[in-house]
DNA sequence: CGAAAATTTGACATGACTCAACTGGAGTGG
DNA sequence: CCACTCCAGTTGAGTCATGTCAAATTTTCG
């Protein structure tokens, strides 16, 4: 198992000495999964936090009408939890869906309890973390009560090239709170413009 | 200068020993503000982290079109700031105003980050009080874009019966994300059936 | 009281959804 | 390698949700 991905990301966060990087080590465990496999299903309590290593997540929610609604997607070097769920001990209303061949690395929340006991500096690292997702929320929020579909897509483009070319428009749709149908109009304005 | 309110919020996540809490006292400024007036500024940097201890403040960008758009309230024993302004030490684009007389409690970066390094209690409140309002946010960001704008008001009411009481449908309307005239109109369909 | 802001109303315009049908790849099994 | 299926994507017609603008009315607060 290599945790080396894991390392770097909390390196760029707080240096960590050799022991604490062990540590870390022992408590991390490693898994693959499979296209459109679930590591979270909806009435399940969120027992991991995940950090992807390689591959690209979805989280989202199906209403009573069985339509999806993307809360996020995740690529390598990213973490995607459902963190309600996973501090609450509740069970969720959210999955969380491979959208390609994927390998993750998980944390048990018994183990990131002892890290946050024994080590102030995970405390402060999980703070930064939740901090910076925290203010992207905030801005996706306000991006999505005072624009239109159609900016937000442009600046969803913009925003991650990268997740654009990864995922199908039908995610992107459900991502900007629109239908399928209705991002196919607003592509095809933009192409003829 | 009482501290009291603020003593009580913070023993609510984890309990404070006596030298905490004259630290703390020693670390607090108060500050008496008037209605409609400013805590923040689109343009300046977020300075303090500012706990109400009495009174109502939202919290929203200006558009373009000079329209409102609010992201949120905080009333009595609540924090509100600009975390991405107050921790990037960028110009926040953002307002804090008064909505009613307040006073409140603010701590700035310099002093929270001496908790931070000194206290590894504060570290662990603070993260709490992130993820918890983390939490707070995605749900709200999931109900914009799932559904719509009549369920949203009503979600609103049920979830904020207090504050709902204490703006005006203005500042709702600009919460939900709608114009204060498709409001009314929501309110006059709900109060014909 | 008086000014400023909030709320309501209505006519009209645009944004966005629904449904149904069609098109065109990307697998998959024979 | 072909035929087949299954999705993603597109298109268009009709409908509903929401916005714009302007004006009248009511409330609030200094």
């Amino acid at each position: 198992m290599d945790v080396t991905p894991l390392i770097d990301h909390l390196n760029s966060f707080l240096p960590l000495t050799e022991e604490e990087t062990s540590e870390l080590q022992k408590r991390v465990s490693q898994k693959t999964v499979k296209r459109r496999q679930f590591i979270l299903s909806s009435g399940e309590v969120c027992k991991h936090y995940n950090f992807i290593v390689e591959g690209c997540f979805k989280m989202y929610k199906v209403d009573d009408t069985a339509k999806e609604h993307n809360l996020h997607f995740a690529v390598e070097n990213q973490w995607i939890t459902d963190i309600g769920s996973f501090h609450s001990e509740q069970p969720s209303q959210l999955y969380i869906e491979a959208v390609e061949p994927s390998s993750i690395l998980q944390i048990s929340k018994s183990d990131l309890i002892h890290f946050y006991e024994h080590n102030i500096k995970f405390n402060r690292i999980f703070r930064v973390m939740v901090e910076d997702e925290f203010v992207r929320l905030q801005n996706r929020l306000l991006q999505t009560i005072s624009t239109t579909a159609e900016q937000r897509y442009l600046e969803f483009i913009e925003q991650y090239p990268d997740l654009f070319n990864r995922i199908s428009n039908v995610q992107v749709a459900s991502y900007l709170g629109i239908t399928p149908e209705f991002l196919s109009n607003i592509r095809k304005k933009l192409s003829q413009s």
